[in-house]
DNA sequence: TCTTTATTTGGCGATTTCGCCAAATATTTT
DNA sequence: AAAATATTTGGCGAAATCGCCAAATAAAGA
């Protein structure tokens, strides 16, 4: 009986899904995007502006974010608004913060 | 008056400090160790059989979440077993259901 | 229509990540 | 001490990610 869990079939199919989710969030301007529209859309040059690099650099990270189901865009005029599409990402953060103290806490215990 | 935000100094380095954490959490085996550890301290051996993938790999992947403050290691005896330090971290997954159901949404109305 | 501004897409070299094998290390048993 | 079991580390080729440039596409204005 009570076979022991395995990577396999349906659990394996969900841990790649939920990873691509995290993939489209692991990257420092990525993050900041989705950090700058939790206060409201923005269009792809004021991020860009923001974020200092070239502008088909973060068009490719918004297509990131839009493709992985984070975002969503709107073409209005001659620009294109992004926003949030599910605002719980930002629950996220609380967490990393506490990862990070935690980090933090071991960085000191180290040096002592 | 009121800058515009940009993505340099502390911004920038919050938001690498996070990437870091993300990053270790983008990985499908990575995640279902985080998954299984949630679910009690799991030893190296049962991880890798769970797997199903070279042992050197998956001590790496619980090497990586380490590092990252994720995880703790405890030897006893032969056996290294890990455990969740942060159990927030499960916290995240209800939100990546929530982005896979609006990916899996958007997959339907693009069918029809 | 021609020009300007905003955005996306194709492509390429550079860097990072990934997973296996082989070898090293740690612990227990004989 | 030698053997067996568990885990980590070094290294390497394969694959994925990254960021820029150049070119294509979209919409607004002259």
């Amino acid at each position: 009986m009570s076979e022991q869990r395995n990577f396999e079939g349906e659990t394996k199919a969900n841990m790649e899904a939920r990873a691509r989710v995290m993939k489209a969030l692991a990257h420092p301007s990525r993050l900041f995007i989705v950090d700058e529209l939790s206060r409201g859309e923005r269009c792809v040059c004021e991020l860009t502006e923001m974020i200092g690099a070239d502008v088909s650099t973060v068009s490719k990270h918004l297509a990131l974010l839009k493709q992985a189901g984070i975002v969503l865009d709107e073409r209005r005029g001659q620009q294109v608004f992004y926003r949030l599409r599910v605002p719980c990402i930002l629950n996220f953060f609380g967490c990393v913060e506490a990862v990070l103290e935690e980090v933090g806490r071991r960085t000191l215990e180290a040096a002592s």
